[in-house]
DNA sequence: AGCACGATTAACT
DNA sequence: GTTAATCGTGCTC
């Protein structure tokens, strides 16, 4: 997203940040700040570095293949809110709800590089080497303490204890794109589409 | 009611 | 590189 001459570094990105086009958003979350604050206050959060699309009932990599459902809900929901859902037996993943209400669509946040509440964070992820705490969604989920309360939470109201902030632009040659992680039995196209997006920790400015 | 599986992770060899 | 962990969800019977 080409930022407006007066966003500041800090300020919440608003809903018509998540209203537009899936992959758009998805490309152009990579560098922002995602910030989770709890009910006692404890704040954590970091610079996301890996999110992917997933777009429609169309796109048979999507959960919403299927139809709306209990879970999935959320995806057809309004525009700048959480979709957050339960896999594997035991673990949580974050996506920001995308395009009109109505039409369901998301972005899984992938990646972030860590950059608040750090002791928080390394004390919920076990004393792990740093560079472990928050490189998956469900580590992501895990550090942050993001689980199924947040399921629908609205990303853009001024009293969210989830949003995410505009921070300093990444340079548009240092992202890199590649097949969605973990769709094993998807059929093509969708299996390869290239819709991950990502960028190296040392490329954010 | 039963069952196969998953937008993963951690702990193995 | 391989695989167990672990259970809600959605589909079939």
């Amino acid at each position: 997203m080409k930022p407006s001459p007066n966003v500041r570094h800090g300020d919440r990105v608003p809903r018509s940040f998540f209203s537009r086009d899936t992959l758009e958003v998805a490309r152009s979350l990579l560098g922002k700040r995602l910030i989770c604050v709890q009910d006692n206050g404890t704040r954590t959060g970091g610079r996301i570095l890996e999110a992917e699309a997933y777009v429609g009932t169309i796109d048979l990599g999507c959960h919403a293949r299927s139809g709306k459902t209990q879970r999935n809900g959320s995806m057809w929901g309004p525009p700048g809110h959480a979709y957050v859902y339960f896999t594997y037996g035991m673990h949580w993943m974050l996506n920001f709800v995308t395009e009109a209400e109505g039409r369901p669509a998301a972005v899984l946040i992938r990646s972030i590089q860590p950059e608040e509440g750090e002791r928080v964070i390394r004390r919920r992820r076990k004393d792990r080497p740093r560079r472990e705490w928050t490189n998956g969604p469900a580590k992501i989920c895990r550090a942050l303490g993001i689980g199924k309360a947040f399921d629908g939470i609205d990303l853009c109201s001024a009293d969210s204890r989830l949003f995410v902030e505009f921070a300093a632009d990444i340079s548009a040659h240092a992202v890199q794109t590649g097949p969605r992680v973990g769709l094993f039995t998807v059929p093509e196209p969708w299996k390869s589409i290239p819709w991950r997006f990502h960028i190296k920790p040392e490329d954010l400015p």
